[in-house]
DNA sequence: ATGTATATATACCATTTCGCATATTATTTG
DNA sequence: CAAATAATATGCGAAATGGTATATATACAT
């Protein structure tokens, strides 16, 4: 409750975070030195230290905000529309403007930046299949909701059709960092929910 | 067309390749340091630079050697297997054998650590880009003639098929990298052949 | 054997990198 | 205003990094 003592910090945690996680999405964990990132945030290295403590720390926070927005926009997709398919047609729409925004298309920072550093750093590998799990889990409940409204027919198995679902989204990820175009992507994208969710 | 003159390399090119490749593999482009590479090739700093180049050049071979093994086990299965599924079942099945085999599964070395790099260094990221295309050109291939075989009935669009056979392989190199188990991928790629290619 | 060609081995260099120890500045509390 | 608190700023240092210059070793050709 206490009124802030000491000095004001200088930097917003969220905005420090965020420039933070936009070197680490382009450059990737070990391509990253502290330099780059105390440009970046405005912060020198020994207030970063402080505040979200050593490299590895500062990666993981930075993914976990990039999660958090991505689960939002799941959110305002995929679960607020009715028909399924055109939900999820929306949240590929949406994570492609993501992935192919800016520049140089990043694609997604957590499957195109946190498979290189999970052999040697362990914690990211966790963080990278929690966020995996998560979203299978979270997809898997909005196909078990179409199955029971008859949205969906004749499903082989609900729980590999939801990572085929996810499938698509590791797909679109790469291919937006190697360079395909956001129309040729967005095609894909349609095609695929007519394939996996048929054509009714 | 002479002998070889002078002193006798003391290392194979493909074997010293192929223990470079092992490290980038695990650790990445950027993570991985020329002190690394050397003791992995058994060779020192500056043979390594006479032999293949800098550090990208290295990489990039390995890349090379990579995806020319990949591209013999699509011969071996897809191509050689009369019944498209069962090819592609085989094929998924040896692709797993390569992302999960040994200590750590390590996926795919392409998928799982050209894409980090590929913004800064965009020659791996073009080697990236060639490496799907041409994968999506060979699995389209491969689906054409199926169709004219009357292997696969009322396909939405072929490229687009083509893409989403592709996209299962990324998931699997992706996870088998974040720590999903073998049995767990045999399983999701077995019901998205059935859910990709129908149940006939 | 001698010179030429090719490879390896040693040592070095400039820079970068991570991390921290030590000031210094700003704000609140007593 | 002084003490306490908490942040920033400066600078140091050991190690690692990418790359190369120089020296040495080993083979073939004549």
């Amino acid at each position: 409750m206490s009124t802030q003592r000491g000095r004001p910090k200088k930097y917003d945690p969220q905005t420090a975070l965020q420039a933070a996680g936009g070197v680490f999405w382009a450059q990737g964990f070990s391509g990253t030195s502290l330099d780059d990132l105390s440009a970046a945030m405005g912060m020198n290295r020994p207030s970063i230290y402080r505040a979200f403590g050593d490299k590895e720390a500062v990666y993981r926070l930075a993914l976990a905000q990039f999660t958090r927005q991505m689960e939002e926009g799941f959110n305002h997709t995929v679960l607020q529309e009715t028909d399924f398919r055109e939900g999820l047609r929306r949240f590929y729409r949406a994570a492609l403007e993501v992935y192919s925004s800016g520049e140089a298309a990043l694609g997604c920072m957590v499957m195109c930046t946190a498979p290189a550093a999970s052999i040697t750093h362990l914690d990211v590998q966790s963080d990278l299949l929690e966020v995996i799990e998560q979203l299978d889990r979270r997809i898997l409940k909005r196909v078990e909701l179409a199955v029971d409204q008859g949205q969906l027919s004749a499903i082989v198995d609900a729980k590999s059709l939801s990572k085929l679902i996810q499938a698509v989204l590791h797909s679109l990820a790469i291919r937006a960092r190697a360079g395909e175009s956001k129309t040729s992507l967005r095609r894909f994208a349609d095609a695929a929910i007519l394939t996996i969710l048929g054509k009714t």
